[in-house]
DNA sequence: AATAGGAGTGGGAACCATTATCAATAAGGA
DNA sequence: TCCTTATTGATAATGGTTCCCACTCCTATT
């Protein structure tokens, strides 16, 4: 855990949230990751470093992280919840390509340049004719993977 | 229930499947709604027409519509899956603006055109670069809607 | 530094959508 | 009509997620 306030310690802060030791390393494990991890991976990551952490407060925390907006959750079937890290130092904007045979998810950031100016012209329309403040997008692709082919 | 093979009669029997009255009932249902479903809304409209049906057969035959591509299946929180026809007489190419707050969903089908053209696109880059082949995509905006904010 | 108030936590129980099991039923080709 | 087997439905089991509540630890205020 990096010294001397981290960048989301400002924000969090500002909300009159708490910053302690299960938020750092959820935080923490979130950011050195490019998995998409379930609740119960965190659980076990953090409970490396700390080991009275309880699987509620992973729960509870990454409520409050992608209420917050920090973190994104994705239900990629297999009956759980995923999680990744919206905002960040070491993330970059990408979508999603989902095998539907063995599930695997590849991240891809390609072709993003068009996209970006495809959903700026979009956002505003819709936010316009449906009156919906928009704040974030997901775009995936649904087949089946390279291996599975 | 329309005599004389509905337009998904075919395709069901070239995959080997049996044609029901709980699938009939169940195509039925999904297809006279523009509503996303949950597996207990389908079930409780097979009901009234067809009071024997079981639950777990709802789930079963979603599954296959789903796997078939008949459906698509969707996670818009609130802890259960929703469920929609994708392809039919009645219905049109759309996609989500999903609010944060009142769980809402609204479906879109403005800015369709640009936006098939760039997936056209993307799809044919991903495809080659990943070996992925692709058969469906998925776009949702997040955001406040109109009555939240 | 002592205290009070309340945010945050953890263990276990509870919840509930979905799946598995298995005997009974019915679709559809012969 | 008969036979094979896909399909079904009641019930039980599963398992991810949430609820409950007493305890802990921060933080602001005396």
């Amino acid at each position: 855990m990096p010294r001397g306030s981290p960048w989301w310690h400002r924000k969090f802060r500002g909300y009159g949230y708490r910053v302690t030791i299960p938020r750092e390393a959820i935080l923490d494990v979130l950011s050195k990751t490019s998995e998409h991890l379930s609740a119960e991976d965190v659980y076990m990551a953090v409970h490396k470093v700390y080991p009275a952490v309880g699987l509620t407060t992973i729960y509870r925390t990454l409520e409050l992280l992608t209420r917050m907006g920090f973190v994104f959750k994705f239900d990629f079937g297999g009956g759980r919840s995923r999680y990744e890290l919206a905002e960040g130092p070491n993330t970059k904007h990408h979508h999603h390509l989902v095998c539907n045979k063995c599930n695997r998810i590849i991240d891809y950031s390609d072709f993003i340049d068009k996209e970006v100016e495809l959903l700026k012209h979009t956002e505003k329309g819709l936010s316009k004719k449906y009156n919906f403040k928009i704040d974030s997008h997901q775009i995936s692709f649904m087949g089946v993977c390279n291996n599975c082919q």
